[in-house]
DNA sequence: GGTATCGATGAAGGTCTCGTCAAGAAGCCG
DNA sequence: CGGCTTCTTGACGAGACCTTCATCGATACC
């Protein structure tokens, strides 16, 4: 599903249980420990989903949600230490499109995690209509890509990384922003295993891979995906 | 979806929250404060689904539900403080669609109307002509699956996996898309449990389940039924 | 032209995913 | 209740895939 999920839990032991679940179903999770970070980060790093303690220190996960809401579509889940019937309206009131209270188990926060995701259609394959960059096509929903229309069977991260860079054709992506965008924000690789997946891309998808006509390199940039 | 939804509660706090969050999913909210207007409204204003709060002063919702229930088809959400499964058999028996207890996620509620809208709106269970997918037929309505003719006999989860993968031939689905369309949203199982179903699925429906034609394996991301 | 940086390539090791089996839990029916 | 089916989970091994490393060639800059 690949997700990318950020956490904001001032308890370190709490943080990483929440990290290790949200892990073995395969999302990226970054954690923050209080609300200050939990906004910069939300603004800068555009993950899919909010985790937010509600009492935190400072900046709790009521405020958070509250101002992330007013320039935000970003699904939130709040998690609550008290069951109160009043705690859930003001949670809710605030934005909230979920809240779950403590303690919790692993398997309702997952469940909970992957219905918000996939009200917000991020929970997995897009479903949108399949980009076409030239003879080249680009499905999504079906996990297929065809050249010329002959079909191409891509691994999981040769996809994504042809999608990533599909997002926009033409505009260069660094080595970085690949990472994230097909990777998930949490990945940390060396940039040059992206060079090795634009290889064996490029082996798939090019008749010619010394002369890509579609994944092309920007000495001291990036990659790009020709324009159509 | 945009429907007309009539809600009767007599906290004006909960009604606002409901009314908030389904306004939210697209749909027009009326709110009414007691059950006699209910029963008002629901005749005057013929609504498209009816939330009613089981606990309310004078006519309550138990009683609007039995007296509407006579009288028209409409699809009937009961809302209850508490959880006991007296009232959850009291409240179905007197001919509610379904029956949430407070205090309720949005997600939830949302899911709930979203559902009872559905299966009101396609008039039964069962919808359309079964799926054909080569020499594989899946006849949701007669709940039978037939392979070159031959009927082949599912369990309900088999069933419910394959109707899900059958819904769009080609489009892969993850694990988490398939526990949510097949099992339903509030299951909290693990995402291993759909390869063991899917394991059973192919030894009754593929001549050699290790090169299956229909129920395919998308490495990384989650299977799909080929297409025909 | 020389040098430093960058990218392409192939191979090796490690990690992750999936299929399979089996045991226990849960549900169903008489 | 007892027996049966079905569901869920854990463990394990094979294989696919990912990441890294080392090397060579290409490119930019002076």
């Amino acid at each position: 599903m690949n997700a990318r999920v950020l956490v904001a839990e001032d308890d370190p032991k709490q943080a990483n249980l929440i990290r290790l679940y949200l892990e073995r179903e395969g999302h990226s999770v970054l954690v923050v420990g209080d609300g200050r970070r939990a906004l910069e980060y939300s603004r800068t790093r555009r993950p899919d989903l909010l985790v937010l303690d509600v009492m935190m220190p400072g900046v709790d996960g009521l405020d958070v949600c509250r101002i992330l809401r007013a320039e935000s579509q970003v699904p939130i889940l709040l998690l609550t230490a008290r069951s109160t019937e009043d705690d859930k309206l003001l949670g809710l009131d605030l934005g909230a499109d979920d809240y779950i209270t403590k303690p919790f188990s692993p398997r309702e926060l997952a469940a909970r995690v992957r219905a918000l995701l996939r009200r917000a259609g991020k929970g997995g394959p897009a479903t949108g209509a399949p980009v076409v960059v030239g003879d080249l096509e680009i499905d999504s929903a079906k996990f297929e890509v065809r050249v010329d229309g002959r079909p191409v069977t891509l691994t999981a991260k040769e996809f994504g990384i042809l999608e990533a860079l599909a997002a926009e054709p033409g505009r260069v992506f660094t080595r970085a922003q690949i990472i994230e965008k097909a990777f998930g924000f949490d990945q940390y690789v060396l940039e040059r295993t992206v060079d090795a997946h634009v290889m064996n891309l490029r082996r798939k998808i090019e008749k010619d891979p010394v002369e890509p006509r579609y994944v092309q390199t920007v000495y001291g940039r990036g990659y790009r995906l020709a324009q159509s």
